[in-house]
DNA sequence: CGTTGAAGTCAACAGCCGTTGAACTCCGGC
DNA sequence: GCCGGAGTTCAACGGCTGTTGACTTCAACG
């Protein structure tokens, strides 16, 4: 569709028509990703889902790592997150940060992404790296330090707990009761056991 | 050491001499496991760090497969843990659950057994039911169901979440305030958390 | 002694992996 | 018309995988 103008000034030759193969491999890499981890998919797979030939893959992502990190980078700015969550009043902040997560664990491609991370991460030190420093760091770190508690490191690690459990029993490990809960249920009894975590006395 | 007596009436020929290389590969195995899961650990490292031949471990296992599957068998009888924590008083059940699976992650090889498993459930469906069989049904709802609780099985499964994610955030995520928590601080926090999924009100 | 069978070794199999490079098609710009 | 480059295909590379079978070694037995 469109595509018909002049994108860069020197170029020449066959203009980026349509064919819209390079969206194809990203459509049916993140599904495949996402329930079978990094290690879990092969190049050959992704290409036989999307209907392309293997080589197309390294054509227009270089190799299978690099398509897997454009497909997962970043899907949320922690920083933006964390300044909705403290942008209202102090005891609603649990509820707030847990429907965050929730909401985007099943959002249908946000909640990919993640489960491919999370998946990807039980077999790559660095991706553990990534969601260690993504959600406990940068999220949740930040928001135990605006309340000014004590021992802030370990409140968020204590929240990341019960998110990272949360977000392996109902996608990873599929305990059926999660699966099938509503939306506002899980967030009403999450955010009251994370607002615990920021907020409740810590014993030693 | 031993092993000089005759084992089995019938059989002549080399009695089961020292070497012993069938227990290096399984001491080898485990920790290998424990942190590649299944997939992450291929049969010539195993053998590499046992000092074993790679086929010796065809000889004495059968397959890959059969190796792993023995190593990680049954840690634990779901039916008496249950037995032992019903055996006091109600108040103090998530206490009891708690330091049952805090100590066993703890263990150097207990903890192993059940990190192979999580790791493995992350690429594998049928780690992952065995995860969610024997952790959420056969042990944690039938202590819901003790109670008398209303929705037993999701009570369970909210527990499952919050000791499956401690075990994923300590044990495979590696966030270090929870690494370097004393045990009994973790067992106090999370066995409110756990007590309340089984007694609390739920919403809905 | 010689026989036996478990313990252990060696080399190889077929299959899949990620990746590469050359070739071909096609079409907009000169 | 020609040309160049993006889109696409094909075949193949080296390396690694789980697994197998034939072979040697050797302590215990009759």
């Amino acid at each position: 569709m469109s595509a018909s103008g002049t994108r860069a000034g020197g170029r020449t030759g066959r203009r980026a028509g349509p064919g819209g193969s390079r969206d194809d491999i990203a459509e049916a890499a993140l599904p495949l990703f996402a329930s079978g981890g990094f290690d879990g998919v092969t190049v050959r797979e992704i290409a036989a889902e999307a209907g392309v030939d293997p080589a197309l893959i390294y054509h227009f992502y270089g190799s299978k790592r690099a398509l897997f990190d454009e497909l997962i980078a970043l899907p949320f700015d922690p920083e933006e997150v964390v300044r909705n969550a403290l942008a209202g009043g102090v005891d609603e902040l649990g509820t707030r940060i847990v429907t965050f997560m929730v909401t985007q664990l099943r959002d249908p491609v946000l909640g990919e992404r993640t489960v491919a991370v999370l998946r990807t991460a039980a077999a790559q030190p660095e991706a553990a790296a990534v969601l260690r420093e993504l959600y406990s760091r940068r999220l949740l770190e930040p928001l135990a330090h605006a309340l000014r508690a004590d021992r802030p490191r370990l409140r968020a690690a204590l929240c990341s707990s019960q998110l990272i459990g949360l977000a392996m029993a109902e996608h990873v490990i599929g305990i059926e009761p999660l699966v099938d809960a509503a939306t506002e249920d899980l967030i009403a009894i999450y955010a009251a056991t994370v607002q615990r975590y920021l907020t409740e006395p810590l014993p030693g």
